[in-house]
DNA sequence: TTCCGGTTGGCTGTTGACAAGCGACACTTC
DNA sequence: GAAGTGTCGCTTGTCAACAGCCAACCGGAA
């Protein structure tokens, strides 16, 4: 009956179906609940303290998103992603945040420009306490702001939906295998075209920035970072 | 308890849920249940002859979708889309085709250029016979091609999702507003950077042939066209 | 020893009932 | 007559039980 029974559920606004949703969520983004992990409904129902309905429709919902991937009669897995998955999703992620920069360059505030400051100043810091986590927090909210920015809502509900789903992998973090500092100079380049107002340019630059690590992940030895789909699937 | 009830229903392989999620998908694309309409659980249930859980179970796949839209409580209601979040649509739509567009143009088979080819005839066709809707069709069908050719199964999953939402209200077709004969020179325009293996240029010239509907929407008295969101959402 | 078939156990898909929330209506009061 | 309040009914959210399916296990035959 008690849905305290779990610990991190603190909401009681929202229906039950709603908070389990971001429960299961957070566990997976989080990498608490490991790419594979098949989840027993009834176990997990009773675990949770709640009967078997919500459950379903939470992982419906999480299904959806292609965080988890519903197998009729046989099951929910928590959603592994193949290197060719992982690849197309950082192609459509570049489209995306391509886009939001056109669309965000000429409505940044002044705020959003220092913030942007900011975060390019903090990536320098971060490099030389080689705070690699932290650097990839930083560079992550970089992005975002952009897409914040856009004023496109369907288009930060998809690249929400999206990094939701790669974000997983990217902790590993690719992004530095070509350096922090040539990673620190992109940033400076996109960052001066939007201070020039050339949304154009910083787009181009944006392309080519989030293209590297996508080189680097096709043709390195990166394999054993993923979770390839086993051979008969 | 017999699903054969609903006409439209065939198949049997696939489980209930999803047998009515494809059923209501269907009929809410088609605009048989108009956008707007609210959803009874138990009268819809009734009505297809199964209980609720299967029902609940398909309505939140649509909501994951964005087809309807779940208030918390006080059921569901078929999506309607404001003015603006159909412009936001179309700008995602124009990344996500740009992208396509770039992705393709190397893979292309012959059959693919073959159909490009054809389905550009038959576009001059359809304007001949001032066949509005079947221009509509070839159109889409056009654009498909390149999604389908790039070989991105994220992008295919993103621009169908997008697709679905906005295909209802693209039916009125604002594409026509600049004249068959525009759509037609641009689609033309595009082929030959096709053809001559250009996907940059190719891609521009289709981010600016989406752009043309996407300033008449949002100059033009297209609004009666829309079911604008009431003044308190 | 290996392969095939039957059986069993556990899991999901589906169902119908119960409970809680919201909205509408009517009644009272100013 | 209008505004506020209380009640009633319908709808959704949740639950527990039933039934069907899949897969793994076990036994027998080649």
């Amino acid at each position: 009956m008690s849905v305290e029974t779990s610990s991190t559920f603190g909401v009681q606004n929202r229906t039950l179906w709603e908070q389990v949703f971001a429960h299961l969520r957070e566990e997976i983004l989080t990498s608490r609940l490991a790419p594979g992990t098949e989840i027993n409904e009834a176990a997990f129902a009773k675990q949770l303290g709640i009967s078997r309905g919500p459950l379903r429709e939470a992982l419906g919902r999480l299904a959806a998103e292609g965080l988890v991937t519903i197998r009729p009669r046989r099951g929910a897995v928590v959603t592994k992603l193949s290197r060719t998955e992982f690849m197309d999703g950082y192609q459509v992620r570049e489209a995306l945040e391509s886009l939001a920069v056109k669309l965000a360059v000429p409505r940044l505030t002044d705020a959003n420009r220092a913030e942007l400051h900011a975060l390019a100043d903090e990536m320098v810091e971060c490099a030389n306490r080689d705070d690699v986590a932290g650097f990839f927090v930083v560079n992550r909210r970089f992005h975002d702001v952009f897409v914040q920015a856009s004023g496109n809502e369907r288009l930060q509900e998809m690249h929400g939906q999206l990094m939701a789903q790669m974000g997983r992998l990217m902790n590993k973090s690719f992004e530095l295998r070509g350096g922090l500092d040539q990673s620190i100079a992109e940033h400076r380049a996109i960052l001066d075209a939007v201070d020039a107002g050339d949304a154009t340019r910083a787009a181009r630059l944006l392309e080519e920035h989030i293209e590297v690590p996508q080189r680097v992940i096709d043709s390195s030895d990166a394999a054993a970072l993923f979770e390839d789909e086993p051979p008969d699937e």
